[in-house]
DNA sequence: ATAGTTAATGCAACTAAGTCGCAAATATAA
DNA sequence: TTATATTTGCGACTTAGTTGCATTAACTAT
């Protein structure tokens, strides 16, 4: 999988990215973008970044997802393993910067681990 | 909110979560309670024992909703604030003993976290 | 540049988890 | 036992996300 071509919609998300800066729900993105682009354009470019290091994916509280620039992953490996704050008053997401220490847990290989922290953002506050 | 009346609903409920002794999906409880109670009843009851701190919900890496019984928690306040554990193999949910510590972050009033750890169980190890 | 190949796109129809309004049933208090 | 208010079941609905297929566009080799 991965991204092969460079399409006109994946020019198109990626931009939205950087103007943006931070992370964007699927929802969103297809609400900003339905004059260019298709839903399921959306999904499929989205879930193919994701395949190639380029973004990476989350649920906010309601299991709605969002998607954010990497920082350092590859195809191979999605090393960028930090917290999301969600803000419960704005709805916004924020990538933390704090690496997190996932407890060892006993009998069980741990492959993955996500945190969602939720409070008031800095404008919330 | 909350619990008022001990009807047959909540008594059928509480009893599968007594059997089975972990965590269940909604859908899962609707499925196998299908000839018991009616769908929307089971959400309906199931976000009240919420309200009430008899159980507490989380959401696995699909989005999808899963209960558990909650070890000291009340209808003021859930201190149970522990992680969980999908088995990306059987897709079986445990909630892990381990209080996890919540990295302070700076201008932002923290609330809730949820921990989803991801990986193989006992029993797929 | 051009034609041929293969991946990407758009569209419409679909899936599935969860929600809502309302009438009927049932638990509790008086 | 009756009155009242909550709970339940039902059907219809909502919405995020998916699928199949025909069309279009990007890349490759000539």
């Amino acid at each position: 999988m991965g991204i092969i071509r460079n399409t006109k919609s994946v020019k198109v998300l990626l931009n939205e990215f950087e103007k943006c800066g931070g992370a964007i729900s699927a929802i969103d993105l297809i609400t900003r973008l339905n004059s260019k682009l298709n839903k399921t354009t959306v999904y499929r470019v989205l879930e193919k970044l994701e395949d190639d290091g380029i973004l990476h994916s989350f649920l906010n509280k309601n299991g709605i997802k969002w998607y954010a620039k990497c920082k350092d992953c590859s195809k191979s490996k999605h090393t960028d393993v930090h917290p999301h704050f969600e803000c419960l008053n704005c709805g916004k997401m924020d990538c933390l910067n704090d690496l997190i220490i996932v407890p060892k847990v006993p009998n069980r290989k741990i492959i993955h681990a996500q945190i969602l922290i939720q409070g008031h953002c800095e404008l919330c506050f």
